[in-house]
DNA sequence: GACACCAGCAT
DNA sequence: CCCGTGCTGGTGTCA
């Protein structure tokens, strides 16, 4: 077994760049090279790289920290080939610590530094030290423009791709490799100990290593003292899609250009027109937090509605709209109000906008980051761009601030940005109504599951229920909402108090329990199961920790408590959704490889495949993302969609 | 420049 | 205080 980590050089990776200094570590002994992989890379080959590389290829266990970043760097610096990671076989040799920690604590801050501080309560070496070095030395580079290949933030002036492989799709940003720090002539660097530059940077390399060498026989004993003859399978289900997310990362999503193009003059234009007149309307002449709070509250004089967490007077949009609602029509803070929330949905709008195209690779595809990993209880999260947050069509304020929707209408739609690949197909295949029915099950609410079973609507049954309407009725739409409220308070794990206070009716919650005494029953037995051992378990025994518990006696149990219930139903969701990833993935691998996976959005799964493609794939698809649940013995159906175009028109595939 | 706060987007 | 989990970006403050 040999830990391995990478620093790379401090910019972009997908612009290129010099080196990066490997290190490894066996247990005893710490041995460290550096790659050059630019052919102009000025860094010196130590004589050992190779025996490096070799050490790694053929390790029989390799244990690395966050094992995707360095195992890009490791095939940048040609240890590996792009394509090597695709193989699920290349994962069983790779053990990610950052998988080890989540099934340890899922709530912890999952960084190297912060484990070994909390696991192994030793001290990196000193950090500042390095960090300052380093900043240093690429403010140098870049003042004296000295003639080395590392990658600029702008990449026009670094044409060159290395290897001769797809490296676009990564980013990275770290320290500088050793051997970048000592070719600085000595003669440049005045500021910096001469002595001290790479020496810190081989120190840091080291101690990471070494203290993920040490974690990792850590939380392998921990594990298996906890979870025995469960270890495995419980490890699996982030494990199970590491050659899977690599395949998604390295692919990535189509952005249609013109449209983002298009979408952002839209916003330009309305922005230009928005602003103007809220400037001319407040007189202010700049719009910001601050200056908005003055003017609403302190010369406008207008009543407060809510306090954020340090104590000023909210300037958030559900303020704002109550503000704009209870302000007279056409009076100057009505219209300005209306204006200002229609100029800020723009703006987001556009700062999406601008973020997709800045991401795009030379082919124009997005790479978002999926952490499996990333939450405190397995549901994904997406980064850079968070894919996971693009917004569908829709208008907020149709219903309740004609004036503000009549600016929102031609507001474009983000997921029009994003769409299949030109000759290709997109498979959009959504659970319905996922987490809720997994509340019903781990409740066993029987008459929540009959509903579902006879294929009623979640929002109309509980309507029916809460305002006891004969079959003949149906709810209206006030009905639906409430009903819509206490859905979402037992899934969130809401308070009786939060679900009468959104609801709107005082001693709704006795309603409520007696008309699903077994979901009242579970909520209760979690609170009690959380007091007395701090975790919840999800289905398939996944073991989730409640981070505020440990303040129980200062208040915060009861908040831990609720987060229960709603820890059980995304762990469920995330551990049922990863199942279903690995089933399909393995399925397109042996029967379809022209189809792939393209993103996951927590209960939605979208595939790519070329146009046209044969349909007795989609039905196959819908049977494994089924079946997923029903391992976990939970009846999901998926409704299985086709977007030929762009992500915000998709179609129905019919039976 | 680093950091905290505030906000807004998703499921 | 009591509705969870994430990510990103702008603003303002502080050193």
């Amino acid at each position: 077994m040999i830990c391995v980590d990478t620093e790379t050089t401090g910019l972009y990776l997908q612009h290129g760049c010099t080196a990066f200094s490997i290190g490894v570590y066996d247990g005893n002994t710490f041995t460290h090279s550096t790659v050059p992989v630019s052919p102009r890379s000025r860094a010196r080959t130590c004589s050992h790289t190779q025996e490096i590389k070799d050490r790694i290829r053929s390790a029989e266990t390799i244990v690395m920290h966050n094992a995707r970043f360095d195992i890009k760097a490791l095939c940048e610096a040609g240890v590996f080939s792009w394509d090597d990671p695709v193989d699920p076989a290349f994962w069983r040799r790779v053990i990610d610590t950052i998988h080890l920690a989540h099934l340890h604590n899922s709530t912890d801050r999952l960084s190297l530094d912060n484990l070994t501080a909390l696991y192994l309560e030793k001290e990196y070496p000193q950090e500042d030290e390095l960090v300052t070095t380093v900043n240093l030395c690429r403010a140098l580079v870049r003042k004296l423009e000295l003639d080395w290949d590392i990658a600029r933030e702008d990449g026009e002036h670094c044409s060159f791709r290395m290897c001769g492989s797809n490296t676009e799709w990564n980013r990275m940003d770290y320290w500088l490799p050793a051997a970048v720090l000592e070719s600085i002539p000595v003669s440049l660097r005045p500021n910096l100990p001469n002595a001290r530059l790479s020496r810190v940077l081989l120190e840091y390399l080291q101690a990471d290593v070494t203290n993920t060498f040490e974690l990792a026989q850590f939380f392998f004993h921990q594990i298996l003292v906890k979870h025995g003859d469960k270890s495995e399978e419980l490890l699996n289900i982030n494990r199970q899609l590491d050659h899977v997310l690599w395949k998604m990362e390295y692919k990535g999503v189509w952005l249609r250009s013109q449209e983002t193009r298009a979408a952002i003059e839209s916003c330009y234009h309305y922005i230009n027109h928005l602003k103007q007149e809220c400037l001319s309307l407040s007189g202010l002449d700049r719009l910001t937090d601050t200056t908005i709070r003055i003017l609403l509250f302190e010369n406008w004089s207008l009543p407060v509605v809510s306090q954020t967490k340090k104590g000023n007077y909210s300037v958030n949009a559900e303020t704002l709209l109550r503000l704009h609602r209870d302000a007279e029509p056409d009076s100057t803070a009505y219209r300005f109000l209306g204006s200002y929330l229609s100029l800020k949905k723009y703006e987001k709008k556009l700062q999406f906008l601008q973020s997709y195209l800045n991401n795009r690779t030379g082919k124009g595809h997005l790479h978002p980051s999926f952490h499996a990993s990333g939450t405190n209880t397995t549901r994904f999260s997406s980064s850079n761009p968070n894919i996971q947050q693009v917004t569908k069509a829709g208008n907020p304020y149709e219903d309740d601030a004609p004036y503000v929707a009549n600016y929102l209408r031609k507001s474009p739609s983000l997921r029009s940005c994003f769409g299949p690949a030109p000759g290709h197909w997109w498979l959009d295949c959504d659970y319905s109504q996922l987490q809720l029915r997994i509340f019903a099950y781990v409740a066993n609410e029987q008459g929540m599951i009959d509903a579902f079973n006879k294929g009623w609507d979640a929002h109309d049954y509980v309507a029916r229920c809460i305002f006891s309407l004969r079959d003949t009725e149906t709810p209206t739409k006030a009905q639906r909402r409430i009903a819509k409220n206490v859905n979402f308070g037992f899934i969130f794990g809401a308070s009786p108090k939060k679900i009468e206070q959104t609801a709107g009716i005082r001693g709704l919650w006795s309603t409520v329990t007696s008309l699903f005494p077994n979901a009242h029953a579970f909520i209760e037995e979690t609170k009690a199961y959380i007091q007395r051992h701090g975790l919840v378990y999800t289905v398939g025994g996944y073991p989730l920790a409640l981070k505020d518990y440990l303040n129980k006696h200062t208040g915060e149990y009861e908040k831990a408590a609720h987060a229960g219930v709603n820890y059980i139903v995304q762990g469920a969701e995330g551990v049922i959704v990863k199942r279903a990833m690995r089933l399909c993935d393995d399925y397109l691998t042996s029967e379809y490889p022209e189809g792939r996976i393209v993103l996951q959005c927590h209960d939605e799964l979208v595939f790519e495949f070329p146009a046209y493609f044969p349909k007795k794939h989609v039905w196959n698809i819908v049977n494994l993302m089924e079946q997923a649940a029903s391992e976990y013995g939970i009846h999901a159906p998926v409704d299985p969609e086709l977007c030929t175009q762009s992500w915000n028109k998709s179609v129905k595939v019919q039976r």
